[in-house]
RNA sequence: CGGGGUGUAGCGCAGUUUGGAUAGCGCGCGUGCCUUGGGAGCACGAGGUCGCCGGUUCGAAUCCGGCCACCCCGACCA
């Protein structure tokens, strides 16, 4: 079976749809723009899920859920938010047979059933911080698509909070861009560049959007995750008003952030190679698969007891395998599991019984280590994190090796032109500037790092005082 | 919405130019044998409204008209 992906170098869009296929992430779907998340794709989620709902707990949020319908009138009361997303909204009008009285969109994000309710639950200073998330699907009308990366309907987390005072909604802000990037460093092994969103690139309806930025193979920008600060916008429009100590009125303000299934196309993108999927051990559903290999029925029975009994011991029991299915010959299985970012694959035949030992091959490096068979459990808990740090490394790496700065305009374009990876570069603050060079380069400014220094230069593009370097890079 | 491409078995394709009898091939799938240290082998077998609708014709996967769907590339977006 000519199972072979299309190399990185030959075809870098085909790669990343035929590791998605191949490693039986996704499927696609019989309506356009839509994908079936497949049991191994849905376990990633899981398992990022988990991570992610963790630490919004930790940070004091709790899970609540609000309804997909959402009436036309909601979105149209915040004058930003309703001309940022109307027109990618898809809008139900009939309903039992019959035309509905008011039309309802589907929601493609909830602020605004989310503010209408919250009127009801905010009173009284004594009732905030009020600080929600909600696990759901939601639906833009995308004229383009592509598998997790864009969808029509895609599955994400979104955390609502209502603040008394400014500082503090913009301290929780900036929190939760806080969360992302421990989660995108330490659990998906994504080296990121926080920062704040220009004022043409932010969030409709919000003050400030920032995001965290990763970089693909490709030397693309991928926007893995945002936060927003909402300022007094939906408070006002959907009148929540609070009484203070003082026992005056005043407005609440607001977040608003999330991550979405998007996360698991930079997984594929960030790390995986020619041979397949390549998974950080934090999110790989099987961390180990143990391939017997046998010549005859009286090796077959040792190996596969040695084999079994070794996963028996296994501290995850589900996250082990024994691949011990008839008919495929062990070759043909180690592609297999490689396609599928198992990252440490067990290697246990007839002449690694006589040594008391096992072969342990890593999926990252495809370095193969003997292991004592007494040793092999704990040698193998070691190999994953060694794996979870490698992968982490390699990709800071990467990110570091294709980031500078640059101070022409003819440097720029050229470094954009071959599509080089994140500039650094001067910018006048001017939404002018902004889009002259996005027409000319097909880069955008993807964030301000909150790590840039002030640093008096003059913008790359018009040579106008500027106070401090932007990230610019062509995005997905 | 503009440009390009593709619709024939689960997947990948041939056949369409030049109409003709039972629509083929590889992989996968089922059964049996054999095999297993980097994608094995043999045998038998199951599997199709040729994207849809209409037309031309004695006869259409093939020609004509219309429609639909999906993929890739651009403009919008997480």
């Amino acid at each position: 079976m000519a199972k072979s992906i299309t190399p990185r170098s030959q075809d870098y869009s085909r790669w990343y749809t035929d590791i998605v296929l191949r490693a039986e992430l996704a499927d696609y779907a019989p309506v356009k723009g839509c994908m079936v998340i497949r049991p191994y794709g849905y376990s990633i989620w899981e398992k990022m899920q988990r991570e992610l709902d963790d630490r919004f707990k930790a940070t004091g949020h709790l899970n609540a859920y609000f309804p997909l319908f959402i009436p036309e009138s909601f979105l149209k009361k915040e004058a930003e938010h309703v001309k940022g997303f109307a027109p990618e909204c898809a809008v139900v009008t009939h309903g039992g047979g019959k035309p509905l009285e008011e039309p309802l969109y589907v929601r493609p994000t909830s602020e605004t059933i989310i503010w209408n309710t919250y009127k009801g639950w905010i009173h009284s200073y004594r009732d905030l911080p009020l600080l929600i998330n909600q696990w759901c699907n939601v639906v833009r009308w995308e004229m383009r698509t592509r598998l997790f990366l864009r969808t029509t309907e895609f599955l994400w987390q979104e955390g609502h909070t209502a603040h008394a005072t400014e500082e503090e909604a913009r301290s929780e802000t900036m929190r939760m861009l806080e969360v992302y990037r421990d989660f995108a460093e330490g659990v998906m092994a994504l080296p990121v560049v926080p920062g704040r969103k220009t004022e043409n690139e932010k969030f409709a309806g919000a003050v400030e959007t920032y995001s965290i930025e990763a970089m693909m193979q490709d030397r693309h920008a991928l926007q893995a995750g945002t936060s927003h600060y909402l300022g007094q916008n939906f408070a006002k429009a959907f009148d929540v008003q609070y009484q203070d100590a003082g026992g005056q009125l005043q407005y609440v303000h607001a977040t608003s952030w999330g991550v979405s299934t998007r996360l698991i196309g930079a997984l594929v993108m960030a790390h995986s190679d020619d041979q397949g999927l390549v998974l950080p051990p934090k999110l790989a559903p099987i961390e180990a698969v143990i391939v017997p290999i046998w010549k005859d029925d009286a090796t077959k029975t040792l190996v596969l007891q040695a084999a079994r009994a070794l996963a028996a011991d296994y501290p995850r029991r589900l996250a082990i395998r024994v691949d011990d299915r008839e008919g495929f010959n062990p070759g043909w299985k180690y592609n297999e599991w490689e396609m599928r970012g198992v990252p440490v694959r067990i290697e246990l035949g007839p002449r690694d019984l006589q040594a008391q030992q096992v072969v342990a091959v890593r999926r990252d490096t495809g370095e193969k280590l003997k292991v004592p068979l007494g040793d092999a459990i704990p040698r193998v808990t070691s190999l994953l994190d060694e794996m979870q740090a490698g992968i982490l490394k390699k990709a800071k790496a990467f990110l570091d090796a294709h980031t500078r700065p640059i101070d022409t305009y003819a440097e720029f374009r050229q470094f954009h032109e071959t599509g080089s990876g994140f500039a650094n570069a001067h910018w006048c603050g001017s939404a002018d500037c902004e889009k002259s060079v996005a027409e000319e380069t097909k880069a955008t400014i993807r964030n301000i790092p909150l790590s840039a220094p002030e640093q008096p230069g003059r913008c790359v593009r018009c040579g106008q005082p500027s106070a401090r370097r932007v990230l610019f890079a062509q995005a997905y």
